[in-house]
DNA sequence: TGTACATCAGTGAACGCGCGTTCACTGATGTAC
DNA sequence: TGTACATCAGTGAACGCGCGTTCACTGATGTAC
């Protein structure tokens, strides 16, 4: 059982961490910490409690308001300090996680698209990052068709955000020159739906079995070589 | 708000429905009914009022064996005498829903496949029938990444059984010749995710507007020519 | 710099509620003779 | 056909538990003068 890491802070989590253990055993009278400072590291504790229950299972919907408020050592009328209900929690959890998805796309995006080979390795590149972050994947894959209106609708916004962040760069590259602006933005979209489809499964694989992993980024693999293929022999309706 | 109705069932509901009406206000020592078809009477308010309780919304983790219980109007233990848990029940609705997707998808098949006008019309009928069965579809596309890894595990298995449905028939047409067995294996499954995902998407739109619908059912008709055409063209590996 | 007051993150106790599960039971249906 | 017993779907009461939310509070941090 591994403490969950702040993985995706744009200040990372980590330096909190050590400043903490820098003051804590010293005098704490050095540089006592300011309010919004301590507020704002207290929040941070909520998402990464949450983050660390949902690796352990179950699902954001079985979290509670408790649970969460006594992984991150706070008294349980305390999260309201931070959060209206635990929807609002939900939004967060997905803003993090959005925006290390965000990052990975980038990255796979830049290395060019419809060779085979280049999607071959990009997928190879996701899948050890899905498997890097499986709280923050499987959030959105749980939660996509999940509960919660307000948490569904905004992945959604996100996948749609992802979706045309990749069209404009099918558009910047002219990979696909025979298609219009929208039928390569539904080209993107269906790519981003495969790949949350895809982060499901290989969450739900055994660790042990490269086997079937190996099998899962074949299978993966020709859906989007698929896909490419059929976007290029695409005729726009006259 | 629609007493939920028995959709699926090979015996319907609404003849049991129609014997209670006729034998309950007479003498009910005429036919007096046995157990066992009492039991299975109860069994099936429990699957119809879980199904009526997931249309008012909240997802089948939010649904609890009391209130199933209360709606099926029996106290809250006779839940035990059939099924152990809360999953059981759920595979249960599986087990009924699997049986309504099945012969919806029987009967898209049987229409053909490849051609724009076809997989239009196919689309069309799927939209109907999702539309037709909110409960059924809504707790496919909500458990499939959900809570239970038991429920997961079984929606997953219906979905590769009809994966595999669906490509035997398109071996049996001899459409796309062009592909191993295994690579039009893979295009069902692409085909079904697409379907899954577009079930999810239908049931959230207001059932009002019915421009969004039709710009729904034209970006699920493009992603399945694309998909048609990457299969056209796609090569197997030497 | 020192003092007096305001702010507010976090505390601790308590609430009412719905939950799953247990137990001993009832009474109609089923069965053996 | 009639009687005596077995089965078992459904009852009613009770349990302990974790839940979200409320309240009055404490004490360190921040601010005005």
């Amino acid at each position: 059982m591994s403490v969950h890491q702040g993985w995706c802070t744009g200040v990372p989590i980590r330096g909190i961490l050590e400043r903490m253990k820098r003051s804590s055993p010293r005098s704490r009278r050095e540089q006592p910490e300011s309010r919004e400072g301590r507020k704002l590291r207290t929040r941070q504790r909520l998402v990464d409690a949450a983050f660390s229950l949902l690796d352990e299972g179950g699902g954001f919907q079985s979290l509670s308001l408790r649970r969460v408020a006594k992984r991150a050592r706070i008294v349980p009328n305390a999260f309201y300090r931070h959060f209206a209900d635990m929807d609002e929690l939900g939004l967060a959890l997905l803003d993090e996680g959005g925006r290390a998805l965000r990052q990975l796309l980038r990255q796979v995006r830049e290395a060019g698209l419809p060779d085979e080979e280049i999607l071959r390795r990009s997928v190879e590149v996701y899948v050890i990052y899905v498997r890097e972050h499986p709280s923050a994947f499987g959030f959105v894959s749980h939660e996509r068709n999940g509960g919660s209106p307000r948490i569904r609708d905004a992945i959604r916004r996100e996948m749609r955000y992802f979706a045309s962040e990749m069209a404009a760069d099918l558009t910047a590259l002219d990979v696909l020159p025979n298609m219009s602006p929208s039928s390569r933005l539904m080209v993107s979209q269906l790519v981003v739906d495969i790949m949350v489809d895809a982060a499901a499964e290989i969450l739900d694989l055994p660790g042990t079995r490269s086997d079937l992993e190996n099998e899962l980024v074949d299978r993966f693999v020709r859906r989007l070589v698929i896909v490419f293929l059929g976007a290029r022999a695409w005729k726009e309706p006259a």
